[in-house]
DNA sequence: GTATGATTGAAATGAACGTTTGAATTAGGA
DNA sequence: TCCTAATTCAAACGTTCATTTCAATCATAC
């Protein structure tokens, strides 16, 4: 029963972060939707902070794995002398975010709404927490992405792969919202093929001129 | 010395708002921040939330017509049957976004990390607020996006326009951060053009193939 | 100078928060 | 069956929260 009892408070937890946020969300709000005592949290998690963090790590470690799963099978072709490319690369990177909320349903998107949100969190202890899960990815797709595209800087690649991250996230919190700013968005469709465009495109842009040899 | 206590609340709310977001803010800490009594905030706004609103009417709406105001010049520009350019019209709705930053200096900065911020918000009475703020910008660009890109299902166009959404909201709250994931972020530099590159490429990528027609 | 209305100040209100406590209940091996 | 450890429960803890109150202070017009 206490294996129920864990993993409805996850399910909980991860919903209503999701809504709410982690301060505007309350240990009453959780443990009540979760049908279990108050002090339940504490005796299982210890901590409010605590159960973020296990909420995350539920979730996150697979998705970074099947990243890294993904990069390792593009390399491996590469090590056969197949060129890497960049929309590979790319898919790599958004495919297991979205896999990841067709394979757990309906709590999957809330997690991804979640995910979505802590990307703008700023508070230390939960960015060092979130940062640990996210570091190995960073190692691994950076360089490859400093390759593929060798006429940006590093700063460049770096801005770009921001602006991809930021083109997820965003997309991944506004498709659950009954109203997103400046229009409604579809759910459907192929979603996840546009962002693979759009970030493509972005990435491989030409760099933009030095300052003063722009147009004004 | 009325007008400089409500100053001094608006700038410690923007500021605290923008590094710990709004349910993690108590009034106690923007008080002290301000150096004005507790009470000053109630008094003077009405409520925590009001406090909210009138931060952001504070700085939104300039930006907002700025945006406007650099479609109208381009629309005027076409009506002579010079055609619309789609990176002009990128410019149009990032640029005021920053200059905004670089026009308030310190307390700018601020203010558009809250903007990243907010867009991932879900309380619903927030984002209310928020959401009329935008939907004269939402309703001029979505036009001239759909004209410029008639390729495009209004779908397609819907995504994107949030795909730059998220490009730019992410940017502006990680480059305030000490520790982004992923590796550090450089703030000089042209950041701002590297952004219209990155959007303008991602804007006009060729319409996703069908499904089917697809590799796998 | 004094009366008036706007603003500030210190203190208190009641509610909600995360966490702790210790007794009651449950489950499983001896 | 009985013992033990794990889990659940109701209640309370101390703290902090947004908000209110009302007296003190300030600015200003007469």
């Amino acid at each position: 029963m206490s294996l129920a009892t864990k993993e409805r408070i996850l399910d909980a937890a991860e919903g209503l972060f999701a809504n709410h946020g982690f301060a505007a969300t309350s240990l009453r709000q959780i443990t009540a939707v979760a049908e279990v005592n108050l002090a339940a949290v504490n005796y299982h998690f210890g901590s409010k902070e605590a159960l973020l963090t296990a909420v995350f790590e539920r979730r996150v470690v697979p998705v970074n794995q099947e990243r890294l799963r993904l990069l390792d099978g593009l390399e491996a072709e590469a090590a056969q002398g197949k060129a890497i490319q960049l929309e590979d690369v790319v898919r790599a990177f958004l495919l297991p975010a979205f896999n990841a909320v067709e394979g757990f349903g309906q709590q999957g998107a809330k997690f991804m709404q979640l995910v979505g949100r802590m990307h703008s969190e700023t508070n230390e202890q939960l960015r060092a927490a979130f940062l640990k899960l996210f570091q190995p990815v960073g190692q691994r797709f950076v360089p490859v992405l400093r390759q593929l595209l060798p006429t940006l800087t590093e700063d460049e690649v770096m801005w770009r792969l921001h602006f991809m991250i930021g083109s997820l996230a965003h997309i991944l919190v506004c498709t659950q919202l009954e109203e997103p700013l400046m229009g409604k968005l579809a759910r459907g469709g192929d979603l996840v093929e546009a962002l693979v465009q759009f970030n493509t495109a972005g990435l491989t842009a030409q760099a933009p001129a030095p300052v003063g040899v722009r147009r004004a």
